[in-house]
DNA sequence: TAATATAATTAACAATGTTAATATTTTTCG
DNA sequence: CGAAAAATATTAACATTGTTAATTATATTA
């Protein structure tokens, strides 16, 4: 019987990839170490470096499931509308409350240094461009429509990508708002300033 | 001869604000340890803490010299403009180019997280009011004449204040756009959005 | 089954923030 | 002035964290 080193290499992986995404999603970012990971994962400390370079990595790896569940909550969020402005509103303001509700992948997103993979790394663009594949369909029915011309359509993309970053930063990082309710009504405001009163 | 222990006290003070504010504006916030500012203050690290309750508290006390001396910068670079929406543009310009010069600045303002002060600090309010009283004369200016009304001028600064913090947060820590030419590129294209293509 | 390769663990180190214990300086007042 | 008391500063020490080195255990091979 020849062992499947490819299979157990990739299990390995994945106890601290699952161990470190049940960390962010709980405690959060500021209590994700090496050793808590390890131990959740079953393992000693160490181990981890024989799958990953360092925990910087190994943190970054999960960007990707938490970018397919937070998709999958805006689907969720947003099943019963047809594409277009309206929807796509939705669709942000869903976008923003997935990470109200998650601090720790807020952090992971926006905040967490990139020291290992560096800046340039896919992740960040990534990252980047999200709420543009978020968008996307809603934008393409609003220019389809004629509610919107291309260059319209090109300043709405990269207006609400900057938007939701700016305000979840403040919100999360800087409690400004100071409250959810006045947070979430200030975001709507925005949200329809960037999209038009229509 | 009776000492003046209030100046002793607010020149010690003094020294490890001006060795913080150096390092920040310098070797950034990666670099910024208590040990490292106590040397440049000419100090042993334990010392700091007869004066501050934790390096997060001296750090924090530097923001308002940035501020002043970013507001200074934006001033300067916009002296020859009148207030209207060709200077307020120029203003936010000169606002995100603060921050591009000093990465370590950028960080202080809206990465670092506010421990012992907790995030409903007025120095939190200050950061999140800041390009508001930078604009203020300028969206005065253009509902003074009429060219935007006052909700939509304050529309306009919330959206301003929103979309340079996205921009810079894209920019400084995730590298989007990737260059830095191509980033106030777009950066001049999100203002023009937001302030209308008059 | 012994030798070797692989993988995992414990030990150790460095960096950092913070506090405790000690030393030094300054102030007070007989 | 000069000792006692108060204040301030320094060094030692500790805890946490990331990372690597040394060691041990496990699996593979011949």
């Amino acid at each position: 019987m020849t062992p499947n080193k490819e299979l157990q290499e990739s299990r390995m992986r994945g106890y601290f990839i699952e161990a470190t995404r049940e960390i962010l999603k709980g405690e959060g970012l500021k209590a994700l170490n090496v050793r808590a990971v390890a131990e959740r994962a079953g393992y000693s400390y160490a181990t981890l470096y024989n799958y990953f370079k360092d925990l910087n990595e190994l943190v970054f790896i999960c960007v990707n499931d938490f970018m397919l569940e937070c998709e999958s909550f805006v689907e969720d969020q947003t099943r019963q509308h047809q594409p277009g402005r309206q929807r796509l509103k939705r669709r942000m303001i869903a976008y923003i409350q997935y990470f109200t509700q998650y601090p720790g992948i807020f952090e992971l997103f926006f905040i967490e240094r990139m020291n290992s993979i560096g800046s340039q790394h896919p992740t960040a663009a990534a990252i980047y461009r999200f709420t543009d594949r978020l968008t996307e369909a809603d934008l393409a029915a609003m220019v389809g429509e004629s509610m919107a011309d291309k260059e319209t359509a090109e300043n709405i993309r990269l207006s609400l990508r900057n938007a939701a970053a700016g305000m979840l930063l403040f919100y999360m990082n800087r409690m400004q708002p100071d409250g959810y309710r006045t947070f979430m009504e200030t975001a709507e405001r925005q949200l329809d300033f960037i999209l038009g009163k229509d």
